[in-house]
RNA sequence: GCUCCCGUGGUGUAGUCCGGUCAAGCAUUUCGGCCUUUCGAGCCGGGGAACCCGGGUUCAAAUCCCGGCGGGAGCACCA
Protein backbone atom coordinates (compact mmCIF):
# COMPACT_ATOMS: atom_id res chain seq x y z
CA UNK A 1 0.00 0.00 0.00
CA UNK A 2 2.89 2.42 0.40
CA UNK A 3 4.10 2.35 -3.02
CA UNK A 4 0.60 3.42 -3.84
CA UNK A 5 0.86 6.97 -4.49
CA UNK A 6 -0.67 9.64 -1.93
CA UNK A 7 -4.03 10.04 -3.93
CA UNK A 8 -4.66 7.03 -4.41
CA UNK A 9 -3.80 6.23 -0.54
CA UNK A 10 -5.50 9.21 0.02
CA UNK A 11 -8.95 7.54 -2.03
CA UNK A 12 -8.52 4.21 -0.41
CA UNK A 13 -9.13 5.55 2.77
CA UNK A 14 -12.10 7.15 1.63
CA UNK A 15 -13.57 4.75 0.70
CA UNK A 16 -12.58 1.89 2.80
CA UNK A 17 -11.85 3.60 6.32
CA UNK A 18 -14.21 6.99 6.33
CA UNK A 19 -14.05 6.82 10.47
CA UNK A 20 -10.07 7.31 10.34
CA UNK A 21 -10.97 10.90 9.03
CA UNK A 22 -13.54 11.45 11.21
CA UNK A 23 -11.49 11.09 13.77
CA UNK A 24 -8.71 13.27 12.80
CA UNK A 25 -11.75 15.77 12.30
CA UNK A 26 -12.63 15.94 16.10
CA UNK A 27 -9.17 15.87 17.64
CA UNK A 28 -8.35 19.13 15.24
CA UNK A 29 -11.36 20.87 17.01
CA UNK A 30 -10.69 19.90 20.51
CA UNK A 31 -7.76 22.33 20.93
CA UNK A 32 -10.07 24.22 23.27
CA UNK A 33 -8.63 25.88 26.90
CA UNK A 34 -10.54 24.58 29.90
CA UNK A 35 -13.53 26.74 31.46
CA UNK A 36 -13.03 29.79 33.44
CA UNK A 37 -14.16 29.14 37.75
CA UNK A 38 -16.54 31.63 39.35
CA UNK A 39 -18.18 32.71 35.88
CA UNK A 40 -21.65 32.71 38.30
CA UNK A 41 -19.68 36.10 40.32
CA UNK A 42 -19.09 38.23 37.89
CA UNK A 43 -21.04 40.27 35.28
CA UNK A 44 -18.82 39.60 32.35
CA UNK A 45 -15.51 38.17 31.68
CA UNK A 46 -13.14 40.66 31.57
CA UNK A 47 -8.88 39.95 31.32
CA UNK A 48 -6.13 41.80 31.09
CA UNK A 49 -2.71 41.93 29.62
CA UNK A 50 -0.83 44.70 31.35
CA UNK A 51 2.88 45.35 30.38
CA UNK A 52 5.67 47.21 31.32
CA UNK A 53 6.55 49.61 27.75
CA UNK A 54 10.10 48.62 28.52
CA UNK A 55 10.64 46.48 26.03
CA UNK A 56 9.36 44.78 22.95
CA UNK A 57 6.62 41.53 23.25
CA UNK A 58 7.99 38.71 23.13
CA UNK A 59 7.09 34.53 22.85
CA UNK A 60 6.83 34.39 26.77
CA UNK A 61 4.28 37.54 26.98
CA UNK A 62 2.31 35.71 24.15
CA UNK A 63 0.91 32.81 26.41
CA UNK A 64 -0.85 35.33 28.49
CA UNK A 65 -1.46 37.53 25.33
CA UNK A 66 -3.77 34.56 23.72
CA UNK A 67 -5.19 33.06 27.09
CA UNK A 68 -6.67 36.50 27.90
CA UNK A 69 -7.59 37.14 24.37
CA UNK A 70 -9.44 33.70 23.60
CA UNK A 71 -11.20 33.90 26.78
CA UNK A 72 -12.58 37.02 26.19
CA UNK A 73 -13.47 35.69 23.04
CA UNK A 74 -15.06 32.72 24.38
CA UNK A 75 -17.25 34.45 27.00
CA UNK A 76 -18.33 37.20 25.01
CA UNK A 77 -15.98 39.23 27.62
CA UNK A 78 -13.55 41.90 27.27
CA UNK A 79 -9.84 42.02 26.64
CA UNK A 80 -8.23 45.00 28.37
CA UNK A 81 -4.84 46.35 27.76
CA UNK A 82 -3.30 48.23 30.38
CA UNK A 83 0.34 49.93 30.36
CA UNK A 84 1.94 49.23 33.92
CA UNK A 85 4.52 52.10 33.91
CA UNK A 86 5.01 53.49 37.13
CA UNK A 87 8.70 52.71 37.49
CA UNK A 88 10.81 55.18 35.11
CA UNK A 89 13.68 54.59 37.28
CA UNK A 90 14.41 50.94 37.41
CA UNK A 91 12.09 49.87 34.37
CA UNK A 92 12.21 53.28 32.18
CA UNK A 93 9.25 52.64 29.54
CA UNK A 94 9.84 53.27 26.32
CA UNK A 95 7.57 55.96 24.35
CA UNK A 96 8.18 53.90 21.47
CA UNK A 97 6.52 51.02 22.97
CA UNK A 98 3.09 52.36 23.74
CA UNK A 99 2.03 51.92 20.09
CA UNK A 100 4.38 49.13 19.09
CA UNK A 101 2.93 46.74 21.69
CA UNK A 102 -0.69 47.57 19.85
CA UNK A 103 0.82 46.81 16.59
CA UNK A 104 1.57 43.49 17.50
CA UNK A 105 -1.60 42.92 19.87
CA UNK A 106 -3.53 43.58 16.65
CA UNK A 107 -0.88 41.46 14.52
CA UNK A 108 -1.38 38.41 17.08
CA UNK A 109 -5.30 38.59 16.56
CA UNK A 110 -6.25 40.14 19.65
CA UNK A 111 -8.78 42.18 20.28
CA UNK A 112 -8.32 45.09 22.15
CA UNK A 113 -11.43 46.06 24.19
CA UNK A 114 -10.38 49.06 26.74
CA UNK A 115 -7.15 50.75 27.04
CA UNK A 116 -5.43 52.19 30.17
CA UNK A 117 -1.97 53.74 30.85
CA UNK A 118 -1.34 53.95 34.78
CA UNK A 119 0.73 56.80 34.39
CA UNK A 120 -2.13 58.67 33.51
CA UNK A 121 -4.28 57.42 37.00
CA UNK A 122 -1.63 58.81 39.69
CA UNK A 123 -4.77 60.76 41.13
CA UNK A 124 -6.98 57.67 41.62
CA UNK A 125 -3.89 56.29 43.05
CA UNK A 126 -3.14 58.75 45.55
CA UNK A 127 -7.26 58.85 46.71
CA UNK A 128 -7.17 55.40 47.76
CA UNK A 129 -3.29 55.77 49.25
CA UNK A 130 -5.40 58.43 51.68
CA UNK A 131 -8.70 56.90 51.96
CA UNK A 132 -6.23 53.59 53.16
CA UNK A 133 -4.17 55.78 55.83
CA UNK A 134 -7.05 57.51 57.04
CA UNK A 135 -9.13 54.05 57.72
CA UNK A 136 -5.67 52.59 59.57
CA UNK A 137 -5.46 49.98 57.13
CA UNK A 138 -1.69 51.22 55.70
CA UNK A 139 0.91 53.53 57.18
CA UNK A 140 3.31 55.49 56.51
CA UNK A 141 6.71 53.87 57.12
CA UNK A 142 10.28 56.13 57.63
CA UNK A 143 12.02 53.14 58.85
CA UNK A 144 15.01 52.36 56.97
CA UNK A 145 14.81 49.17 54.81
CA UNK A 146 17.32 46.85 56.87
CA UNK A 147 15.72 48.13 60.03
CA UNK A 148 11.82 47.45 58.75
CA UNK A 149 13.44 43.84 57.37
CA UNK A 150 14.54 43.08 60.50
CA UNK A 151 11.16 43.65 61.99
CA UNK A 152 9.24 42.00 59.80
CA UNK A 153 11.33 38.87 59.52
CA UNK A 154 10.67 38.58 63.25
CA UNK A 155 6.74 39.52 63.05
CA UNK A 156 7.32 42.96 64.80
CA UNK A 157 5.37 45.98 63.70
CA UNK A 158 7.84 48.85 63.28
CA UNK A 159 6.78 52.39 65.52
CA UNK A 160 5.21 53.70 62.41
CA UNK A 161 2.68 51.11 62.17
CA UNK A 162 0.99 52.18 65.28
CA UNK A 163 0.83 55.69 64.73
CA UNK A 164 -2.82 57.47 64.33
CA UNK A 165 -4.33 58.34 60.93
CA UNK A 166 -4.07 61.91 61.56
CA UNK A 167 -0.24 61.02 61.81
CA UNK A 168 -0.34 59.26 58.68
CA UNK A 169 -2.24 62.09 56.48
CA UNK A 170 0.32 64.30 57.97
CA UNK A 171 3.54 62.64 56.77
CA UNK A 172 1.64 61.61 53.47
CA UNK A 173 1.22 64.83 52.82
CA UNK A 174 5.11 65.21 53.18
CA UNK A 175 5.75 62.65 51.00
CA UNK A 176 4.02 64.48 47.93
CA UNK A 177 5.14 68.28 49.19
CA UNK A 178 8.66 67.26 49.56
CA UNK A 179 8.98 66.88 53.25
CA UNK A 180 10.54 63.15 52.89
CA UNK A 181 13.40 63.03 50.24
CA UNK A 182 13.46 60.02 48.13
CA UNK A 183 13.78 56.77 50.34
CA UNK A 184 12.75 58.31 53.63
CA UNK A 185 9.26 57.81 53.48
CA UNK A 186 7.23 54.38 52.00
CA UNK A 187 3.40 53.88 52.49
CA UNK A 188 3.04 50.13 53.42
CA UNK A 189 -0.37 47.97 53.36
CA UNK A 190 -1.23 46.35 56.59
CA UNK A 191 -1.20 42.78 56.32
CA UNK A 192 -0.77 40.09 58.91
CA UNK A 193 2.81 40.52 60.53
CA UNK A 194 2.91 36.70 61.56
CA UNK A 195 2.10 35.64 57.96
CA UNK A 196 4.08 32.60 57.20
CA UNK A 197 5.42 33.65 54.25
CA UNK A 198 7.42 37.16 55.57
CA UNK A 199 7.21 38.58 52.19
CA UNK A 200 3.23 39.27 52.18
CA UNK A 201 4.07 41.05 55.46
CA UNK A 202 2.98 44.86 55.69
CA UNK A 203 3.97 45.45 51.83
CA UNK A 204 5.24 48.91 50.06
CA UNK A 205 2.67 50.49 48.15
CA UNK A 206 3.83 53.88 47.30
CA UNK A 207 7.32 55.25 47.20
CA UNK A 208 8.82 58.48 46.60
CA UNK A 209 10.86 58.67 43.15
CA UNK A 210 11.63 61.85 41.53
CA UNK A 211 12.91 60.63 38.14
CA UNK A 212 11.49 62.12 35.49
CA UNK A 213 8.73 60.03 33.63
CA UNK A 214 8.31 59.64 29.85
CA UNK A 215 4.95 60.97 29.62
CA UNK A 216 4.79 62.34 33.16
CA UNK A 217 7.64 64.02 33.63
CA UNK A 218 8.44 65.56 36.85
CA UNK A 219 4.74 66.04 37.47
CA UNK A 220 4.97 63.42 40.27
CA UNK A 221 7.02 62.88 43.16
CA UNK A 222 5.21 59.78 45.19
CA UNK A 223 4.31 56.27 42.90
CA UNK A 224 2.51 53.46 43.49
CA UNK A 225 4.16 50.19 43.84
CA UNK A 226 2.82 46.99 41.39
CA UNK A 227 1.09 45.52 44.00
CA UNK A 228 -0.77 48.43 44.74
CA UNK A 229 -2.03 50.06 41.43
CA UNK A 230 -2.16 46.43 40.06
CA UNK A 231 -4.46 45.63 42.67
CA UNK A 232 -6.53 48.65 42.79
CA UNK A 233 -7.04 48.66 38.93
CA UNK A 234 -7.99 44.93 38.50
CA UNK A 235 -10.85 45.66 40.55
CA UNK A 236 -11.32 49.43 39.12
CA UNK A 237 -11.75 48.41 35.72
CA UNK A 238 -13.74 45.42 36.73
CA UNK A 239 -11.29 42.64 36.03
CA UNK A 240 -12.61 39.38 36.55
CA UNK A 241 -10.09 36.59 35.71
CA UNK A 242 -6.37 37.26 35.96
CA UNK A 243 -3.81 35.20 34.02
CA UNK A 244 -0.26 35.77 34.17
CA UNK A 245 3.03 34.13 34.90
CA UNK A 246 3.43 32.34 38.51
CA UNK A 247 6.06 34.45 39.50
CA UNK A 248 2.92 36.67 40.34
CA UNK A 249 1.96 34.36 43.14
CA UNK A 250 2.83 36.07 46.19
CA UNK A 251 1.47 39.20 44.60
CA UNK A 252 -1.73 37.47 44.23
CA UNK A 253 -1.92 36.92 48.20
CA UNK A 254 -0.58 40.63 48.65
CA UNK A 255 -3.14 41.84 46.30
CA UNK A 256 -5.54 40.21 48.45
CA UNK A 257 -4.91 41.81 51.42
CA UNK A 258 -6.06 45.22 49.99
CA UNK A 259 -9.27 43.89 48.11
CA UNK A 260 -9.89 42.79 51.86
CA UNK A 261 -9.34 46.16 53.24
CA UNK A 262 -11.35 48.03 50.77
CA UNK A 263 -14.26 44.94 50.79
CA UNK A 264 -13.81 43.48 47.17
CA UNK A 265 -13.72 40.76 45.68
CA UNK A 266 -10.52 39.18 44.15
CA UNK A 267 -10.25 38.31 40.54
CA UNK A 268 -9.65 34.92 39.88
CA UNK A 269 -6.21 34.17 39.26
CA UNK A 270 -4.71 31.92 37.09
CA UNK A 271 -1.23 31.40 37.12
CA UNK A 272 0.80 30.08 34.37
CA UNK A 273 4.61 29.05 34.36
CA UNK A 274 6.94 30.46 31.74
CA UNK A 275 7.09 30.06 28.34
CA UNK A 276 10.88 29.53 27.41
CA UNK A 277 11.94 28.94 24.12
CA UNK A 278 15.03 26.93 23.18
CA UNK A 279 16.39 29.52 20.12
CA UNK A 280 15.95 33.27 20.46
CA UNK A 281 16.54 35.48 23.68
CA UNK A 282 13.25 36.13 25.35
CA UNK A 283 15.47 38.56 28.45
CA UNK A 284 13.86 41.73 28.10
CA UNK A 285 16.87 43.69 29.90
CA UNK A 286 18.89 41.30 28.09
CA UNK A 287 17.26 42.67 24.36
CA UNK A 288 17.66 46.34 25.67
CA UNK A 289 21.35 46.18 26.48
CA UNK A 290 22.25 44.18 23.29
CA UNK A 291 20.35 46.73 21.05
CA UNK A 292 21.84 49.89 22.84
CA UNK A 293 25.18 48.24 22.20
CA UNK A 294 25.04 47.54 18.90
CA UNK A 295 25.01 43.89 19.24
CA UNK A 296 21.35 43.45 17.68
CA UNK A 297 20.26 45.48 14.87
CA UNK A 298 16.90 46.23 16.37
CA UNK A 299 13.30 44.63 18.34
CA UNK A 300 13.35 42.59 15.31
CA UNK A 301 17.15 40.98 15.10
CA UNK A 302 16.40 37.61 13.92
CA UNK A 303 18.28 36.24 17.13
CA UNK A 304 15.61 37.47 19.31
CA UNK A 305 12.24 35.98 20.52
CA UNK A 306 10.35 39.22 19.74
CA UNK A 307 6.85 38.79 18.20
CA UNK A 308 8.34 41.36 15.71
CA UNK A 309 11.74 39.40 15.02
CA UNK A 310 9.25 36.03 14.85
CA UNK A 311 6.81 38.22 12.50
CA UNK A 312 9.75 39.39 10.22
CA UNK A 313 11.29 35.67 9.95
CA UNK A 314 7.63 34.69 8.68
CA UNK A 315 5.93 33.53 11.69
CA UNK A 316 2.32 33.13 11.38
CA UNK A 317 0.29 34.70 14.36
CA UNK A 318 -2.23 31.39 13.94
CA UNK A 319 1.01 29.55 14.50
CA UNK A 320 1.51 31.19 17.77
CA UNK A 321 -1.95 31.03 18.92
CA UNK A 322 -2.06 27.08 18.08
CA UNK A 323 1.30 26.80 20.02
CA UNK A 324 0.07 28.73 23.20
CA UNK A 325 -3.39 26.90 23.08
CA UNK A 326 -1.25 23.31 22.70
CA UNK A 327 0.44 24.16 25.72
CA UNK A 328 -2.51 25.36 27.55
CA UNK A 329 -2.65 27.57 30.79
CA UNK A 330 -0.57 25.20 33.36
CA UNK A 331 1.63 26.38 35.86
CA UNK A 332 4.52 24.41 34.66
CA UNK A 333 7.53 26.25 32.99
CA UNK A 334 7.64 24.77 29.61
CA UNK A 335 10.26 25.19 26.72
CA UNK A 336 8.65 25.26 23.28
CA UNK A 337 10.58 23.68 20.99
CA UNK A 338 11.65 25.55 17.89
CA UNK A 339 10.93 22.35 16.05
CA UNK A 340 7.18 22.36 17.28
CA UNK A 341 6.40 25.80 16.80
CA UNK A 342 7.89 25.67 13.09
CA UNK A 343 6.03 22.42 12.39
CA UNK A 344 2.75 24.21 13.09
CA UNK A 345 3.92 27.22 11.04
CA UNK A 346 4.59 25.11 7.98
CA UNK A 347 1.51 23.47 8.02
CA UNK A 348 -0.01 26.91 7.30
CA UNK A 349 2.14 28.39 5.09
CA UNK A 350 3.20 25.32 2.91
CA UNK A 351 0.09 25.42 0.50
CA UNK A 352 0.52 29.03 -0.46
CA UNK A 353 4.42 29.15 -0.21
CA UNK A 354 5.68 28.64 -3.46
CA UNK A 355 9.02 27.05 -4.89
CA UNK A 356 12.00 29.15 -5.83
CA UNK A 357 15.85 28.10 -6.07
CA UNK A 358 18.32 30.13 -3.89
CA UNK A 359 22.05 28.84 -5.09
CA UNK A 360 24.10 30.30 -2.04
CA UNK A 361 27.80 30.99 -2.57
CA UNK A 362 27.32 29.89 -6.61
CA UNK A 363 30.07 27.83 -8.26
CA UNK A 364 29.66 27.02 -12.00
CA UNK A 365 29.49 23.64 -13.29
CA UNK A 366 29.88 23.33 -17.34
CA UNK A 367 27.94 20.92 -18.98
CA UNK A 368 28.75 19.66 -21.78
CA UNK A 369 27.17 17.00 -24.74
CA UNK A 370 23.78 18.91 -24.64
CA UNK A 371 21.88 18.06 -27.86
CA UNK A 372 19.89 21.22 -28.18
CA UNK A 373 17.83 24.07 -26.34
CA UNK A 374 15.08 23.64 -24.12
CA UNK A 375 13.48 25.49 -21.56
CA UNK A 376 13.49 23.98 -17.83
CA UNK A 377 10.07 24.33 -16.57
CA UNK A 378 9.72 24.15 -12.60
CA UNK A 379 5.77 24.23 -11.12
CA UNK A 380 5.66 27.74 -8.92
CA UNK A 381 4.03 24.96 -6.64
CA UNK A 382 4.16 21.00 -7.37
CA UNK A 383 0.55 20.36 -5.53
CA UNK A 384 -0.66 23.40 -7.16
CA UNK A 385 0.05 23.00 -11.48
CA UNK A 386 -2.22 25.89 -11.63
CA UNK A 387 0.16 28.47 -10.82
CA UNK A 388 1.90 27.56 -13.44
CA UNK A 389 6.22 27.43 -13.55
CA UNK A 390 9.30 28.86 -13.76
CA UNK A 391 10.86 28.58 -16.84
CA UNK A 392 14.53 28.72 -17.65
CA UNK A 393 15.86 29.09 -21.18
CA UNK A 394 18.60 26.89 -21.29
CA UNK A 395 20.48 27.23 -24.85
CA UNK A 396 23.81 25.41 -24.98
CA UNK A 397 26.37 27.11 -27.65
CA UNK A 398 28.17 23.94 -29.00
CA UNK A 399 26.34 21.40 -26.78
CA UNK A 400 27.86 23.58 -23.41
CA UNK A 401 26.08 25.18 -21.33
CA UNK A 402 27.26 27.26 -17.67
CA UNK A 403 24.80 26.14 -14.29
CA UNK A 404 25.33 27.68 -10.77
CA UNK A 405 25.52 25.31 -7.79
CA UNK A 406 25.73 25.86 -4.40
CA UNK A 407 29.30 25.54 -3.14
CA UNK A 408 27.68 23.33 -0.15
CA UNK A 409 26.42 20.45 -2.88
CA UNK A 410 29.91 20.08 -4.43
CA UNK A 411 30.81 17.37 -2.26
CA UNK A 412 27.59 16.05 -3.98
CA UNK A 413 29.79 15.92 -7.39
CA UNK A 414 31.97 13.23 -7.82
CA UNK A 415 33.77 12.53 -10.52
CA UNK A 416 31.99 9.96 -12.78
CA UNK A 417 29.13 9.92 -10.73
CA UNK A 418 25.23 11.09 -12.18
CA UNK A 419 23.69 14.17 -10.79
CA UNK A 420 20.04 15.62 -11.68
CA UNK A 421 19.62 19.02 -11.53
CA UNK A 422 16.74 19.50 -10.54
CA UNK A 423 13.78 20.16 -13.84
CA UNK A 424 16.57 20.05 -16.17
CA UNK A 425 18.38 17.34 -16.88
CA UNK A 426 21.21 14.25 -15.63
CA UNK A 427 24.57 15.18 -15.89
CA UNK A 428 27.81 12.95 -14.92
CA UNK A 429 30.94 14.61 -13.52
CA UNK A 430 33.99 14.66 -15.16
CA UNK A 431 35.95 16.29 -13.27
CA UNK A 432 34.78 17.59 -9.74
CA UNK A 433 37.82 19.86 -8.86
CA UNK A 434 39.11 23.07 -10.65
CA UNK A 435 36.73 26.05 -11.94
CA UNK A 436 34.39 25.50 -13.24
CA UNK A 437 33.27 21.59 -12.85
CA UNK A 438 33.10 19.62 -16.05
CA UNK A 439 30.33 17.48 -16.55
CA UNK A 440 28.78 15.68 -19.22
CA UNK A 441 24.84 15.57 -20.45
CA UNK A 442 23.37 12.75 -19.56
CA UNK A 443 20.00 12.65 -20.01
CA UNK A 444 16.76 14.35 -19.35
CA UNK A 445 14.68 11.83 -17.56
CA UNK A 446 14.02 12.24 -13.78
CA UNK A 447 13.46 8.65 -13.43
CA UNK A 448 16.57 7.55 -14.65
CA UNK A 449 18.38 9.96 -11.82
CA UNK A 450 15.90 7.86 -9.02
CA UNK A 451 17.00 4.48 -10.79
CA UNK A 452 20.68 5.49 -10.35
CA UNK A 453 20.18 7.24 -6.99
CA UNK A 454 21.75 10.43 -7.78
CA UNK A 455 21.50 13.25 -5.88
CA UNK A 456 19.14 15.55 -6.69
CA UNK A 457 20.50 19.58 -7.09
CA UNK A 458 19.08 22.89 -7.62
CA UNK A 459 20.94 25.10 -10.16
CA UNK A 460 20.30 28.09 -11.63
CA UNK A 461 22.00 29.37 -15.13
CA UNK A 462 25.22 30.93 -14.77
CA UNK A 463 26.17 34.45 -15.10
CA UNK A 464 22.40 35.65 -15.62
CA UNK A 465 20.75 35.14 -12.64
CA UNK A 466 20.49 38.32 -9.92
CA UNK A 467 22.21 38.22 -6.27
CA UNK A 468 20.13 37.86 -3.35
CA UNK A 469 20.28 37.31 0.48
CA UNK A 470 18.93 35.07 2.96
CA UNK A 471 19.49 36.56 6.74
CA UNK A 472 19.21 33.37 8.77
CA UNK A 473 18.13 32.73 12.62
CA UNK A 474 21.78 34.07 13.61
CA UNK A 475 21.62 37.12 11.55
CA UNK A 476 24.38 35.81 9.51
CA UNK A 477 23.54 36.97 5.82
CA UNK A 478 23.62 33.88 3.30
CA UNK A 479 24.56 35.23 -0.05
CA UNK A 480 23.93 33.88 -3.37
CA UNK A 481 21.80 33.63 -6.73
CA UNK A 482 18.08 34.04 -7.05
CA UNK A 483 15.81 33.76 -9.69
CA UNK A 484 14.89 36.40 -11.48
CA UNK A 485 11.39 36.03 -10.71
CA UNK A 486 12.21 36.79 -6.78
CA UNK A 487 12.89 40.39 -7.71
CA UNK A 488 8.62 40.65 -8.49
CA UNK A 489 7.73 39.29 -5.21
CA UNK A 490 5.80 41.53 -2.27
CA UNK A 491 7.57 41.48 0.50
CA UNK A 492 5.94 39.72 3.86
CA UNK A 493 5.59 37.11 0.84
CA UNK A 494 5.93 33.34 2.21
CA UNK A 495 8.20 30.99 -0.19
CA UNK A 496 10.03 28.21 -0.10
CA UNK A 497 13.66 27.78 -1.60
CA UNK A 498 13.97 23.92 -2.24
CA UNK A 499 16.40 22.22 -0.58
CA UNK A 500 16.80 25.29 1.71
CA UNK A 501 13.95 26.19 3.78
CA UNK A 502 10.73 28.78 4.31
CA UNK A 503 11.75 32.36 3.93
CA UNK A 504 9.57 35.41 4.13
CA UNK A 505 10.62 38.24 1.84
CA UNK A 506 11.69 41.38 3.21
CA UNK A 507 12.53 43.36 0.29
CA UNK A 508 12.06 42.36 -3.74
CA UNK A 509 15.39 44.41 -5.26
CA UNK A 510 18.07 43.96 -4.13
CA UNK A 511 16.23 40.38 -3.13
CA UNK A 512 16.26 39.94 0.70
CA UNK A 513 14.73 37.21 2.39
CA UNK A 514 14.37 36.07 6.10
CA UNK A 515 14.76 32.09 6.78
CA UNK A 516 12.12 31.02 8.55
CA UNK A 517 12.43 26.87 8.88
CA UNK A 518 13.12 23.84 7.01
C1' G B 1 17.01 29.10 54.77
C1' C B 2 11.71 30.32 54.26
C1' U B 3 6.85 30.41 51.28
C1' C B 4 4.31 28.42 47.13
C1' C B 5 3.79 25.33 42.66
C1' C B 6 4.79 21.04 39.79
C1' G B 7 6.75 15.78 38.26
C1' U B 8 3.34 11.07 31.61
C1' G B 9 8.42 8.84 25.71
C1' G B 10 14.26 13.41 23.39
C1' U B 11 10.55 17.74 23.49
C1' G B 12 5.44 19.64 24.29
C1' U B 13 0.79 17.82 25.54
C1' A B 14 -4.13 14.30 26.37
C1' G B 15 -5.83 11.39 30.41
C1' U B 16 -5.37 12.62 36.97
C1' C B 17 -10.91 16.42 39.90
C1' C B 18 -15.69 11.85 38.72
C1' G B 19 -10.13 4.95 39.97
C1' G B 20 -11.35 0.02 35.42
C1' U B 21 -12.96 1.21 28.19
C1' C B 22 -5.00 3.40 29.35
C1' A B 23 0.59 -2.16 28.75
C1' A B 24 -1.37 5.09 27.70
C1' G B 25 -3.86 9.15 22.60
C1' C B 26 -1.86 13.49 19.69
C1' A B 27 2.06 16.69 17.78
C1' U B 28 7.21 17.17 17.14
C1' U B 29 11.80 14.59 16.72
C1' U B 30 13.96 9.97 14.60
C1' C B 31 13.82 5.89 11.00
C1' G B 32 11.80 3.61 6.50
C1' G B 33 8.70 3.87 2.07
C1' C B 34 6.24 6.82 -1.68
C1' C B 35 6.05 11.36 -4.75
C1' U B 36 4.06 9.48 -13.39
C1' U B 37 10.24 16.82 -15.34
C1' U B 38 11.45 18.69 -7.90
C1' C B 39 13.65 18.84 -2.38
C1' G B 40 15.83 18.78 3.31
C1' A B 41 8.65 20.32 1.77
C1' G B 42 4.34 16.93 1.14
C1' C B 43 1.93 11.98 1.75
C1' C B 44 2.03 6.94 4.14
C1' G B 45 4.07 3.74 7.76
C1' G B 46 7.40 2.08 11.86
C1' G B 47 10.24 2.89 16.49
C1' G B 48 10.16 5.34 21.12
C1' A B 49 7.02 6.24 27.97
C1' A B 50 4.57 0.20 32.31
C1' C B 51 2.95 7.21 33.68
C1' C B 52 9.79 10.28 39.37
C1' C B 53 10.74 6.45 43.55
C1' G B 54 8.85 3.61 47.81
C1' G B 55 4.71 2.17 50.66
C1' G B 56 -0.68 2.06 51.48
C1' U B 57 -6.21 1.79 50.14
C1' U B 58 -8.94 -1.23 46.43
C1' C B 59 -11.28 -6.90 42.93
C1' A B 60 -8.79 -2.81 40.07
C1' A B 61 -4.42 3.25 40.32
C1' A B 62 -1.00 7.25 35.62
C1' U B 63 -5.57 8.43 38.26
C1' C B 64 -6.98 8.31 45.79
C1' C B 65 -3.62 8.58 50.68
C1' C B 66 1.37 8.89 53.11
C1' G B 67 6.72 9.41 52.80
C1' G B 68 10.96 10.37 49.91
C1' C B 69 13.53 12.33 45.71
C1' G B 70 13.72 15.75 41.67
C1' G B 71 12.51 20.35 39.13
C1' G B 72 10.54 25.35 39.07
C1' A B 73 8.81 30.25 40.95
C1' G B 74 9.05 33.95 44.68
C1' C B 75 11.35 36.19 49.25
C1' A B 76 13.05 44.61 45.76
C1' C B 77 11.05 51.59 48.02
C1' C B 78 10.94 46.23 39.75
C1' A B 79 6.85 44.57 36.95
Amino acid sequence: MNSWTPDRQQRFIEENHPELLDRKRVEEEKKRLPPLANLDQWPMVKTRFAPNPDGALHLGSAEPIIFCDEYAKMYGGHFILRYEDTSAEVKPPIPEMYSAIVEDLEWLGVRIDERYVQSDRLPIYYEYAERLLADGKAYVCTCESEAFKALYTASKPCPCRELPPSEQLRRWRMMLDGGYAKGDAVVRVKTDLSHPNPAVRDWPALRISEYPHPLQGTRYRVWPLYNFSCALDDHLMGVSHVIRGKEHDVNTTRQRWLHRHLGWRSPEVINVGRLGLEVGILSKSKMRRGIEDGTYLGWDDPRLGTLRALRRRGLQPEAIRATMLHVGPKPVNVTISWDNIAAENRRLIEPSSNRYFFVVDPVEVRVTGIPGPHTARLPLHPDHPERGTRDHAIEPVDGEYSFAVSRDDLDKLRAGGMVRLMGAMNVVVGSESGAPVQASYHGREHQAAREAQAPFIHWLPWGVSPGGTVVMPDAQEARGLVERACLALDPGTMIQFERLGFCRVDRASPFVAYYAHK
